[in-house]
RNA sequence: GCGGCGGUCGUCUAGCCUGGACUAGGACGCCGGCCCUCCAAGCCGGAGAUCCCGGGUUCAAAUCCCGGCCGCCGCACCA
């Protein structure tokens, strides 16, 4: 029997043996938190970053564009973020027992209050008055120090301008907003993707590939008008994704202490309310179906919504995207956060760019404008040594101003005098108002490659006495077909099998299909190492290739063979693989539909 | 970060307690040769080990002692 540690020790053997991945840095001891993808690894991973671009990114009816940038990142901006203040822990440690502790969370767990966000100080504070003491030996603390889960450094080699590597990829989408924005004429909904590396100063990294200092993240940032969103989502999702069935545990449920999950399709997600925006639904349903996609079965995938305490600082709804795994059980592998405006109205603030969106009205509305100025020959009647004085005044105080005090309130004061509303001229003019501007919403669907990685590798890796073997979903395997000489013998029919082999080879890879040819010890061995790194089918040449020109093709997890002709590889292979037939299928429904 | 346990060819391991005969042994895997009609076969040969790292004790350290690194488990942290 195997168990799941033994699954995962065979799954990191295997991954090691055959290239996959391993802990980085090994020949110096390695570093906690670091990992390395092998030749093989990297085209697993490439495969399912082209999986995510082609069914989350492009082929989301041209909403979502894809950037890239920088991985140092200014103070700045992850100041303007909030990650500077929020990505620190406050720590404090027992100065007997050395163990170190979080301050908010002692008091909270003492006091019953919330500390969370508190200045140190005042942490410190509170900590002395109520004479809170290590909870494990009940040694004095040391007050409260932040530690910065980001890794630091600095820009230009002398005396740089301090520098943060990024802790997400989001960032990048939020400042480069508005050429991106520009550049896709102005339109909305509009998702900005990007794949990117980022780093997180974890304090105890472990479990693998689950939890590391340095990863990918792939995610979306997707913004959209909030008063517009409901007819926006009608007309890009389709039945399919409405009635797209996903497992949800609601935070309501969890304050109910219901833990098991309850089935709802998208459209139930909207029409009950449960998403706070439509959209929301509409990208859990996308992820939903790309999991599943990768080979996860519906029934090991949930989401689960946080409460507000377990969000992050600039979300207003989240729900974590879990995939049951053997070792780590429910992981983590995707978070969908409804940002809201929150990250633009900070980049707003912090660079006063403007950052928002222009909502046309239907129609343009008429709007009454006010406009206010001095009457000079008036002022000069009333208070004629003081004339000069009062129009200075009035000229640095802004139109806003004027027109809430004089028409709001009939006066306004300056230097200490009354001015009535007499003392001014104003104009009440109509005007055709086309649309207003407007921060846009933001929907994050934000995933861990590293762990749809990890959980895919450990779904797909099958056990039996038999045999072991990956059997990852053909589209993410890492060649999609493998070429063997049945024989490699010296006798001039093997050397002629070998030849055929070898051109079959060199034919697919000429026709960019990615393969992968072995001739080294027995066919069966052969079959084996294909399997293991999860190669869907095998090509043999064979002596009755040399009669009819015709080869077996094994599938891998069935190990059935069929006898195709030489000529037809290439349409088998991207028949099985591709998206001939998806093509066919979706054409017939479309041009039904129109 | 704290506590417990561990670390020997790519992998699994023998040796460690009781220091020396260890040029660190074996198996699997890998490479080469032979064999050559389909699922990890067989035979022959070969390469492959900073005994995790640093220091100490000793005439002598894989082995004993100290510190560090890494891993696993628990706590804490993180999503």
């Amino acid at each position: 029997m195997t168990t799941n540690n033994d699954k995962y020790e065979i799954l990191v053997k295997i991954a090691k043996k055959r290239g996959i991945f391993w802990p980085a840095f090994e020949i110096y001891g390695g570093v906690a938190g670091f990992y390395e993808y092998g030749p093989v690894g990297v085209l697993i991973k490439r495969r399912i970053i082209d999986e995510w671009l082609r069914q989350v990114v492009y082929g989301r009816d041209g909403l979502v564009v894809e950037v890239d940038t920088p991985i140092i990142t200014p103070r700045i901006v992850l100041k303007a973020s909030g990650h500077e203040d929020n990505f620190t822990d406050p720590v404090t440690e027992c100065l007997k027992c050395g163990r170190t502790f979080r301050a908010d969370h002692l008091i909270e767990e003492k006091l019953g209050i919330s500390a969370e966000g508190l200045p140190l100080d005042k942490m410190a504070e509170i900590m002395r008055q109520n004479n809170i003491r290590c909870p494990v030996c009940g040694g004095e603390l040391t007050p409260p120090k932040p530690a910065l889960l980001l890794f630091k450094t600095e820009i230009g080699p002398y005396k740089g301008s301090p520098a943060y590597l990024r802790p997400e990829t989001a960032q990048g989408m939020f400042v480069s907003f508005k050429n991106v924005f520009n550049s896709m004429r102005n339109k909305l909904p509009l998702g900005i993707a990007q794949v990117g590396r980022v780093g997180r100063n974890e304090i105890s990294p472990r479990q693998g590939l689950i939890r590391l200092r340095e990863f990918t993240i792939i995610e979306l940032e997707f913004f959209f008008d909030p008063e517009k969103q409901e007819e926006e989502v009608n007309k890009y999702m389709d039945e399919e994704l409405l009635n797209e069935k996903m497992n949800i545990i609601t935070a309501d449920m969890k304050l109910n202490n219901i833990k098991k999950p309850r089935e709802y399709s998208a459209r139930e997600l909207i029409e009950k309310g449960i998403v706070k925006t439509p959209w929301m639904a509409y990208w859990m349903a996308v992820g939903n179906k790309f999991l599943k996609n990768l080979g996860i079965p519906a029934d090991r995938i949930r989401f689960d919504e946080k409460l507000p305490e377990e969000r992050a600082h600039y979300s207003e709804q989240t729900f974590d995207q879990e995939v049951l795994t053997e070792k780590y059980g429910w992981v983590e592998v995707a978070g969908y956060s409804y940002r809201t405006t929150y990250d633009l109205s900070r980049h707003i603030k912090y660079s006063g760019a403007d950052l928002t969106a222009f909502r046309k009205y239907d129609k343009p509305r008429e709007k009454e404008v006010i406009k206010i100025k001095p009457n000079p020959v008036e002022i000069r009647k009333r208070f004629a040594n003081k004339f000069s004085e009062i129009m200075k005044a009035l000229a640095s105080i802004p139109q806003e101003e004027l027109i809430n005090k004089i028409v709001r309130q009939g006066y306004i004061e300056v230097n200490g005098m009354r001015l009535d509303k007499e003392l001014f001229f104003i104009k009440r003019e109509k005007i055709k108002v086309h649309g207003e501007k407007f921060v846009p919403h933001v929907v994050e669907p934000s995933f861990g490659l590293e762990r749809i990685f990890y959980v895919v590798l450990e779904n797909s890796l099958k056990i039996s006495s038999e045999r072991t073997y990956l059997a990852l979903t053909p589209r993410i395997a890492p060649y999609y077909v493998a070429v063997f000489p049945l024989v490699t013998g010296s006798k001039e029919e093997h050397q002629n099998i070998k030849n055929i082999a070898w051109a079959i080879y060199r034919g697919l890879l000429n026709s960019g299909i990615p393969a992968y040819y072995d001739e080294e010890g027995s066919i069966g061995r052969r079959y084996a190492r294909a399997d293991e790194i999860g190669i869907p089918y095998a090509v043999t040449v064979d002596y009755e290739t040399l009669r009819n020109n015709t080869v077996t093709i094994r599938e891998r997890d069935s190990r059935k063979q069929e006898r195709i002709d030489i000529k037809d590889i290439y349409d088998y292979i991207t028949g099985k693989i591709g998206f001939r037939k998806t093509w066919i299928e979706f054409l017939d429904k479309e041009l039904n539909k129109a």
